[in-house]
DNA sequence: CTTGTTTGGTCCGATATCGAATTATATAGT
DNA sequence: ACTATATAATTCGATATCGGACCAAACAAG
């Protein structure tokens, strides 16, 4: 008896692919917050990296960026050379493998960042009134689980 | 008094950045599982599509697909184009609304979405022993809140 | 030390995404 | 009915994304 109760195998995977879709669909519109308070040519995976650097380190390689995102490496090389361009970070060789390249943010980038938080405390003072904080603190450690659940399944 | 209680201003904000940003990565992740069980060149777009076609209704629009993903329309002109190409899907014009254009899927739209949903299970298994449908379904509210929220704010 | 394999990164070509401008139809105001 | 505005969709150009091929350094095995 593989299937003990009364939900059929149908109806949960149903209901995996709806929390899915839901949150595909969040994400495309946090994304178009986020992205109408930065500067022009500056998108979303610009500002992940450079929040990155700032949270958890400066001088990460571009390999820790990737999977930190999980996008592919190709994709990671571009972002940060358009970063690099804009003068939002500085690209370095890793002095412990000469194969590796280390990724360090500017004064200027911590400045963009720092802006795009600040332009963003308005939308989420409006977002924190219909769907407040503590409601907020009762998913993250919930997704936490999942994104470290599907991380560890394709590492 | 705006700050009443322990929490600060950037706290708060914070709170809801690790939200945005766990839940994109968890779309990508997602992404990335269920293009690996779809036909080459078929991606989570046409795949959203197609099941919103069956899920909701048949002879949606372009832009009822477009804001249901909320996605720009020229995007979903996009998609739709190559569904159709594929012969996924039909457009018709809506005579209703001679501006606009109805699309329809196909029998074999139909297969390919039942197909991908078939190959998807054995993944869906797996990720219920780590993440079981309970936690999925508590978080499923909480999600659809969020998103008809913020759905609301940038209609 | 050599050879085979793995790993970090880039380059290239194909497709996806999206904003701006355009066309055609619909709707509102007078 | 007539003009103004709004809406559905497409086209176009610019950039993003990604897979595959490639190169160079690291590492492993003999």
């Amino acid at each position: 008896m593989t299937q003990p109760d009364t939900t059929s195998q149908a109806e949960v995977g149903a209901a995996y692919f709806r929390l899915f879709n839901e949150i595909g669909i969040i994400a495309q519109l946090s994304r178009t917050l986020l992205e109408a308070r930065l500067p022009k040519g500056i998108i979303l995976p610009h500002f992940s990296v450079l929040n990155h650097l700032i949270r958890v380190r400066d001088g990460r390689t571009l390999m820790e960026l990737a999977s930190a995102f999980q996008v592919p490496k190709t994709s990671m090389t571009h972002t940060v050379g358009g970063l690099e361009k804009a003068g939002f970070v500085t690209v370095q060789p890793n002095p412990a493998d000469k194969r590796s390249k280390c990724v360090f943010i500017t004064s200027e980038g911590r400045t963009l960042a720092a802006g795009a938080v600040t332009a963003l405390g308005p939308d989420v003072a409006e977002l924190a009134q219909d769907f407040p904080l503590e409601r907020v603190q009762a998913m993250l450690p919930q997704l936490e689980a999942l994104r470290t659940i599907m991380d560890a399944k394709r590492g």
